[in-house]
DNA sequence: CTTGATTAGTACGATATCGTACTATATGGG
DNA sequence: CCCATATAGTACGATATCGTACTAATCAAG
């Protein structure tokens, strides 16, 4: 039996890992030159919950490091697409705002990406979407507890 | 509705790297030092599947480039847990064969990593990694087609 | 057999990500 | 107020991964 649940556990990481890499090389394929799926990522998150995040709790959203971080806002603001300003209730933090042209270029990728979308959603419908999006969430929250845990 | 579609999938993407994320960092947590989970991916798929595939081969049943393949598997040659041998079917290829060294750290990380698994599946129980993994694989499938087809 | 196109593997440079170390600020206890 | 500890961000070096370019071998067509 164990072997059996880690055999199980093992095929489904290396079946998750396959589709990151899977899903990045789509994205960045539909992206301008240099952008990242990191970076679309960031702004996509900064518009869906809100922006004026801190670096850290952004680093935290995506499980990354947080030099991660500075390095793809870094990237990010030399593009123009987000304003880092300081924050005011905390000398040592700074908030990450995005302006017209981070929305902009936002909307045109989500533009760019919809065919794309459409087109994997005759195959991969919605429907099975639905089904393992709230799992992979319980397992994402499950494994970033653990990770606090420890 | 476009929108909706869109926005799924991007949910749907985004759990997905992050639980990569984890997952790895968890694997790596429980390596020897310098050990990665490509590494320990790729002798676990020789033992699954079948030892003696090429580089090539290992490179497309993980989706990752070919050049990273050979460093991944100079990697595992250098600590002595892989043997790479000509290919007699084809002068310009070469096969990778597991030894016993490799056999031995491949049982050796899965005990290893036993009890992270049975602790994950009181949480995330193999009923749920049963649901999404025949999902996750169509997925792959699908993405995976598409890729070669562009 | 020859020649052009394809494929396997590698060398090399670029870079995204990470871990460590550092500075600056904040916070809590005396 | 001071000091110890914790946290935010960055600098820096290491490296895993990628893309491009190259060599060698195979294959297909004539």
């Amino acid at each position: 039996m164990p072997d059996d649940i880690g055999a199980l556990y093992f095929r489904l990481f290396n079946e998750i890992g396959i589709v990151e890499q899977l899903s990045r090389a789509l994205f960045e394929a539909r992206l301008p030159d240099g952008m990242l799926t990191s970076h679309f990522s960031v702004l996509n998150h900064l518009i869906r919950v809100k922006d004026g995040r801190t670096p850290v709790e952004l680093a935290r959203a995506f499980q990354v490091a947080k030099t991660t971080m500075t390095h793809t806002l870094s990237g990010l603001e030399a593009a123009g697409l987000v304003d880092m300003r300081p924050n005011e209730q905390d000398g040592r933090s700074k908030r990450v705002w995005l302006n017209a042209a981070g929305r902009a270029f936002r909307d045109d990728a989500i533009a760019m990406m919809a065919p794309e979308m459409q087109d994997l959603a005759r195959e991969f419908t919605p429907e099975q979407a639905a089904i393992i999006l709230p799992e992979l969430e319980a397992l994402r929250k499950i494994m970033d507890a653990r990770r606090s845990r420890s």
